[in-house]
DNA sequence: ATGAAAGCGCTAACAA
DNA sequence: TTGTTAGCGCTTTCAT
């Protein structure tokens, strides 16, 4: 069996307090010091976090809940979490809930028996029912990607409003006027942002919105495939496209493959997240990149943070608005003029 | 706070052994159960997992380390075994070691700290070191895909070999002579199989391997662009190449792009893994596929089963392998023949 | 600065 | 079947 304290006490001929004083940083003379730590290493002792949770209430444990583990963006952010936290002496557990509102709150209650310590989540649920548990336990919540209702807590966001009209607006600029847009689901936050951005885009130029530009998916790979097509086959003057996330520019790129179209020739296309993927299309896409580094690194801290002062309560709730990019591809053909020309090989 | 098990014993009158009893599955009578369960509603007890773990020394959960969690290969892997671990209680730690072994001998060391009860690792030091640890406190380890020396313990894999003997296969069959590979590093099991199989092939077709023709990458995007760049460059005959991992072909396909070549006329390709991205070239890939869900479930299984029998120890080695699978795209040109053409558009 | 002792919430051995 | 009790390994008063 691993040592305990009790052998370092025998070992050290110290008193139970000392060893622990020793380990919360408390003062402890140097001579014992010293003692301690010979026993430590004599005995190849560790501080068994288990017995020390029961006594403070604490796992050292953070819950991370997310649509989908397989989905490049997620994955980024839990990796440069997971990174901080764990350097913290903090264990991710993590829980991909498939973009489900029943598994979702399973998760929830599960992580909750698990005694996490706090709960980042990317919500798939908009009213924030399964987070309240949370909050009332005083645990913690930190919200990413995704502002929600009927919750007031901590959240580090996107500004997907901004960056959608940034790419409408580049394709307004060269020229294109009738532009659909592949978008999320109704009911999710990114999604309405990026909408609402295109329509501001719109609007700044005075170009009506048509419905029929507008396709609702649902965030998947097949949602971007069945989107161009609808897309294509009720708009025949479309010339643009915008997909608002990289699993929909995946199956757009699919799409446009298996229609045989031409980019930018016969469709102009910006798609979003994944840079690597964009620099693998011919011709290279241009796309709204989103930073997952810092999504990450802010989530991570503002739970650490809020961990740190447990007591301070009452603060304001803290919110950390990112900005995305734009990364140039070689997808968007200048209308009227005839700067870019239409074939593209391969 | 929340309710305990003494709050449960005071509220029916019964003892704390009943109580107990009752949450492991002893017999208990039914009117007391009865009472228990009102209780238990009434005062919204949940066990406490921490105290219970404290004597039982068991965590109800899972480590898992693996190289990469934003691959998508690990990503896959990780969401279908937390998936069926959570479901049978046990929460899963992730650690991603950013394919580095310093790090994964601290991530292995942090989990060991927090007392998991297994490990599932897809290793990348190769000679097991860290490992023992856990072997030497009789905690189960299960290795995935890759199988590494000096320790001795369960692993799922994949018939990489096989699977990239067909590949080459194919592209011999094809009438190519010249066929290059953008292998891994040497020392990853995985690599060195595909490697072997890649040779085997040319064996079997009494075509001699060319030391030109293979390029060790390191399994990242990067090292798939420019082992394409190389091959090219060193292999002016070259009409295939054959890559063995998700991110080198995506570099592959980068390098393409980038070099203006096209597929399958200048070059034909064989890539590996994420069908997606395959049906998203065009034209579209050929690619070897694995069986991610397989692996993940076969891991989860053997740990769990691990963990129920945990007295019979020196039970047999389990040795999973599962099969690969090759999923044809386009982009493999039959050669002498013309049935295949070589302009592509887009 | 250090020691003694109580107790965190649970399980399990023993008695009844 | 049920109750009593002694820990699991730690932290934390309270004395000293």
């Amino acid at each position: 069996m691993a040592a305990t304290m009790k052998d370092i006490s025998r070992y050290t001929g110290l008193g139970l307090a000392t060893i622990s004083s020793y380990f919360n940083g408390g003062n402890v003379r140097e001579k014992n010091r010293k003692k301690i730590e010979e026993a430590i290493s004599a005995l190849h002792y560790e501080v068994n976090e288990v017995a020390r949770g029961l006594k403070t209430n604490e796992t050292k444990t953070i819950g991370v809940v997310i649509p989908e583990l397989n989905n490049i963006f997620c994955a980024e952010i839990i990796t440069g979490m997971e990174d901080i936290l764990r350097s913290q002496g903090y264990a991710t557990i993590v829980c991909d809930c498939r973009t489900n509102e029943a598994l979702e709150k399973e998760a929830m209650d599960f992580l909750l028996k698990k005694r996490v310590d706090g709960l980042i989540n990317m919500p798939v649920d908009t009213h924030g029912q399964n987070l309240l548990q949370f909050q009332n336990k005083g645990k913690p919540i930190v919200l990413i990607d995704r502002r929600i209702t009927g919750i007031r807590c901590d959240c580090v966001l996107v500004d997907n409003r901004n960056a959608a009209r940034e790419a409408t607006e580049l394709l307004l600029q060269k020229g294109h006027t009738e532009i659909g847009i592949i978008s999320g689901p109704r009911d999710v936050y990114t999604s309405e942002e990026r909408l609402k951005g295109y329509v501001e885009a719109h609007q700044k130029a005075r170009i009506p919105v048509q419905e029929s530009l507008i396709y609702h998916g649902d965030y998947t790979i097949e949602s971007g495939v069945q989107g161009l097509d609808r897309l294509v086959r009720r708009n025949p003057h479309m010339t643009a496209v915008f997909v608002t996330n990289y699993e929909m520019t995946l199956g757009s790129v699919i799409g446009i493959n298996e229609r045989n179209l031409s980019v930018p020739g016969d469709l102009s296309v910006i798609g979003y997240d994944n840079q690597a993927f964009a620099r693998a299309c011919s011709p290279t896409l241009t796309i709204v990149s989103q930073p997952t580094g810092e999504i990450a690194r802010e989530a991570a801290e503002i739970i650490l943070h809020r961990l740190r002062e447990k007591e301070e309560q009452d603060e304001e709730q803290i919110v950390r608005i990112c900005q995305g990019e734009m990364i140039p591809g070689r997808s968007v053909r200048t209308m009227g003029g005839c700067d870019e020309t239409l074939s593209v090989r391969n």
